[in-house]
RNA sequence: GGAGAGUUGGCAGAGUGGUCGAAUGCGGUAGUCUUGAAAACUAUUGUACCGUAAGGUACCGGGGGUUCGAAUCCCUCACUCUCCGCCA
């Protein structure tokens, strides 16, 4: 969440920016600044109170060592009288605090100043474009076929043993599915991040950390009885690794990568949207987390998307970069790239990475900070991206491998899965 | 699931109604000593919020209560540990 001192300070410049969201945050902006202003005012009015009882009550320990029980007395009479007060004054100075803090959770970050305006994902603007866009042969099947075909991933199954959007994966789609995994997580490795393996599901604190909760409430699943979530990407558990922490500079930067399965309700989504692996509520994932200094956080945000973009070349998907636009942006996110990959026989774009820089945004609801050369205490910054979720990869290279009897695994997969072709 | 014991500052660990934001030790920081380091010694060392400042307020697992006054008493919730049971 914003920081109370920047809507005090910067408060103009905070509507203007959120416009590119098409947000009009006027109105709750200059709620909050005045809440704000009141709560101080109050707040002041209840210390003051608080500060005179103390004394008081001091006082009656003393008077009673010194005997004198007049005194003690008519100081008592006082400190019930000042009792009365704060009663008065503390509901309203709470609830002030209280309504900040919910309105607070309630705006988005600010958009970097690169972010263009904008109302939906047609809005994006397209950076960058990578490699071949092959030619569709009259015989080339959509992944949900080729999945059938040779059997690799059951969606029936899915279906009856939990429901759609959990699909089975068998044979050589399985293989297939671990070998992405252990690919990804060693080039992460690679390039310098410390491997996770983190819990798959968080309590309540960890989904406010990173700002899921109140926001993304119904999309994830909440296991009740227990009171904990089950996480939608690993971004979650990873961030709140730091929690409440204090780190000391030099630990700067921390560089993290973690292979989970990710839930997601998904709920309002429908059509051709969903079909086969475009959209599922578990899948797999490994992201790349990290917690930067101020100063670094946008030259770490190009390397990691150019990280990325180095997978799928490898991979020899091709692919297209996004910079979101203000509509599409993330709540959470300053700024974030996407990376595209193009799926040949659905002859479509599929988001496989998100890469985001959260500024402090994350790390002010966190509390996660580091102590800089001159012992000052900052916040720190937070970036993560998919590095990258497989269902979409899978899918592309199925559809673009594809060729008359079979499909095709690109060299650098084959160490990892043991076999070349699918047929 | 059953029984019991706990939760105090970066860590360990005292503290059972006022002089407790909290002993002591370790750790951290600065200094003395030393060619340098170690050891020893001395001093210092929690966090957040409000305030231009002086200063003030809050925090001893969370919430509530008793009291003029709570780390300390009461209620409640959460978590951790130990033993038993079950179990990958």
């Amino acid at each position: 969440m914003l920081e109370i001192a920047q809507i005090r300070e910067n408060k103009e410049a905070i509507i203007e920016r959120l416009k590119v969201r098409n947000m009009d945050a006027k109105a709750q902006l200059n709620r909050i600044y005045d809440l704000d202003a009141k709560w101080r005012n109050e707040k002041q009015a209840l210390e003051a109170v608080l500060a005179e009882q103390n004394k008081v009550s001091k006082s009656i320990g003393q008077l009673f060592k010194e005997g004198k029980q007049e005194e003690a007395q008519a100081a008592k009479a006082r400190g019930s009288e000042l009792k009365e007060k704060e009663k008065s004054i503390v509901d309203g100075v709470n609830q002030l605090a209280d309504e900040i803090q919910q309105l607070l959770y309630e705006i988005p970050n600010v958009p970097h100043p690169s972010v263009p305006a904008g109302n939906s994902d047609e809005d994006n603007e397209v950076i960058a474009q990578s490699g071949e866009i092959p030619t569709v042969g009259d015989t080339w099947k959509p992944h949900w076929d080729l999945a059938k075909e040779f059997d690799l991933i059951d969606f029936e199954l899915g279906v009856k043993v939990t429901g759609a959007g959990f699909p089975f994966y068998k044979g050589k789609g399985a293989r297939l599915q671990r070998a992405l995994i252990n690919f990804f997580l060693d080039e992460a490795r690679d390039a310098g991040y410390k491997e996770i393996i983190p819990p798959f599901v968080v309590n309540e604190a960890s989904g406010y950390g990173t700002g899921q909760l109140p926001d993304k409430e119904g999309q994830m699943y909440h296991v009740t009885a227990e009171d904990l979530y089950l996480i939608p990407t690993a971004e979650v558990p990873l961030t709140n690794i730091f929690r409440d922490e204090m780190l000391k500079e030099e630990q700067l930067p921390v560089c993290l990568t973690g292979y989970t399965p990710c839930f997601r309700r998904e709920a309002g989504s429908y059509g051709k949207d969903v079909r086969g692996l475009n959209r599922l509520h578990q899948f797999d994932k490994v992201e790349i987390v990290r917690v930067e200094h101020p100063n670094q956080s946008y030259a770490v945000l190009d390397q990691m998307v150019a990280y990325v973009q180095g997978l799928l070349t490898k991979l020899g998907l091709p692919f297209r970069i996004l910079r979101l636009c203000g509509g599409d942006l993330g709540f959470t996110a300053a700024l974030t790239f996407d990376l595209e990959v193009y799926s040949a026989a659905q002859d479509k774009w599929l988001e496989v990475s998100s890469i985001s820089n959260f500024e402090t945004y994350q790390a002010n609801r966190l509390k996660l900070r580091f102590k800089d050369d001159d012992k000052k205490k900052q916040l720190a910054h937070t970036l993560n991206g998919s590095a990258l979720a497989l269902p979409r990869i899978l899918a592309a290279l199925l559809e673009n491998n594809q060729d008359e009897n079979g499909i095709k695994i690109p060299a650098v997969l084959v160490p990892y899965t043991g076999f070349d072709r699918i047929d």
